[in-house]
RNA sequence: GCGGAAGGCCGGAUGGCCGCUGCCGCCAGCACUGGCGGGAGAGGAAAGUCCGGACUCCACGAAGACACGGUGCCGGGUAAUCCCCGGCCGGGGCAACCCGAGGGAAAGCGCCACAGAGAUCAGACUACCUCCGGGUCCGCCCGGGGGAAAAGGUGAAACGGUGGGGUAAGAGCCCACCGCGGGCCGGGCAACCGGUCCGGCAUGGCAAGCCCCGCCGGGAGCAAUGCCGAAUAGGGGGUCCGCCGUCCCGCAAGGGGCAGGGCAGCUUCGGCCCGGACCCCGGGUAGGCAGCUUGAGCGCAUCAGCAAUGACGCGCCUAGAGGAAUGGUCAUCCAAGGGGGGCAACCCCCGGGACAGAAUCCGGCUUACAGGCCUUCCGCGCAU
RNA sequence: GGCCCCGUAGCUCAGGGGAUAGAGCAACCGCCUCCUAAGCGGUAGGUCAUAGGUUCGAAUCCUAUCGGGGCCG
């Protein structure tokens, strides 16, 4: 998905194949108890999307992302292609953005997250990473 | 030129940068995997899940019957169909053409509200004709008997229709045509069509009411099914057992033997109940692998056929993900739409892309859809 | 992905070819009471999910569509 080759446990921090601005190793989450877990931690909304952000506080460092949509987008296509554009967005922000050992929820929102020009796109998701990590300091 | 009918096809294009998922080759690597290169990667409906199959499991002597469900003009096509093609009949349209669950109501049962005199073993309100009696303003009226079912009116439907004869008035009572039923002849594989003769009105509608007749159907579904298989808990089996106690050695410290605990039992062997540790076994969850993409496949040509389709030949390989890849972004072009200039061809600017995303695979049907292209045909008008 | 069920008044449901489509609760008006509740009387409220078809006639029968809900080892 968008981490390169972030699939399965096999890949550990460390290892610098991954972008080489910052040693972040992205994963995609899958699994509803992640994304409930992740749902009751810091929550911050923006025009394009809505973030939402928990720090683990374990010792792993790897940072997992998740991506949704929720039947108020659309029917099947206008959710896929929100998800796309968020992974896109991820995937050009993330890696230098985010925080070891925190798991992020990015949500669609309807109209907003197909429609809005990418660099605005990017931009939202900078700003609310930004604010989350201001208030949690 | 205008209006219309039918059928088929397409469903943005090209390129740059950054990504995602399989496949192939090379290199590295114990494994997991990684690097480089190459090539592939959503639809006509992928949708609804309405039909039909393939495939898998379950059930089952073969086959048939009953029940239940489906289907229903005839012939053909197909692996199969509630599908497709051709034809028939009925209805609509000037026509091209379109629409139709379109078997059986003289096997049986059931239903036909309201209105109406009468609704299926039909019926007689108004009104018609006639006879008898009475009345009379000589038009006719009243009462009773009989004839008759044409007219009015009701209804979705009134026991054939139109015309003529006939009659006191009438009636298939008689005649002609139409309709209906039956026989024969001709055409057609058939549905059915045409002709002719006879009968003499007998047979209201509803079977998408029950039903009868013919034909079809065993049930469930890829979350099917097969294989591999953690952790934890639990099941079966095996071995061993702390503390305490007791016995032996020793002056003592200590060492060693027996013994897990409990119950019944004089004791042994053995039995039952309750624990702990370790090992083994099978079931099995998460998870993984297979099923999973070469198939009733696609393209072209020829032949057979009115066609659906079939036969044969050559060529091609065309998504296989698994909470689910097929994307993001930029540029140019193409077309919908809007504005400006020009007699026009055309030019400039703005603008923005229908319905919609594979999930085991096929054949159909249905539904959604911006816009565009092609072919054939019909009617009207004009010119020749 | 597959299988199944249901759409009738604001809500919960009846009605299974001929009704002006009913019942309970809710709403509104009136009576009762010092006031309220209960009780009594009355009123209004429906594209019978949508579209075709069968029938003289459809909420009811048939077909398709739309919407909602449930189940699967």
């Amino acid at each position: 998905m968008i981490p390169p080759g972030a699939t399965g446990t096999g890949r550990m921090a460390g290892h610098p194949e991954t972008p080489p601005a910052v040693s972040v190793c992205l994963e995609v989450m899958k699994t509803r108890p992640q994304f409930l877990a992740t749902a009751k931690g810091a929550r911050q909304a923006m025009p394009g999307l809505v973030v939402q952000s928990r720090d683990r506080g374990d010792d792993d460092p790897v940072v997992h992302v998740g991506f949704t949509c929720s039947k108020k987008v659309g029917n099947a296509v206008a959710r896929n292609r929100a998800k796309r554009r968020l992974r896109a967005a991820a995937q050009a922000v993330m890696p230098h953005e985010a925080r070891p050992g925190w798991d992020y929820v990015l949500i669609g929102r309807a109209g907003a997250t197909a429609e809005l020009p990418f660099d605005q796109l990017t931009e939202n998701l900078i700003r609310a990473l930004a604010k989350i990590h201001g208030v949690r300091k």
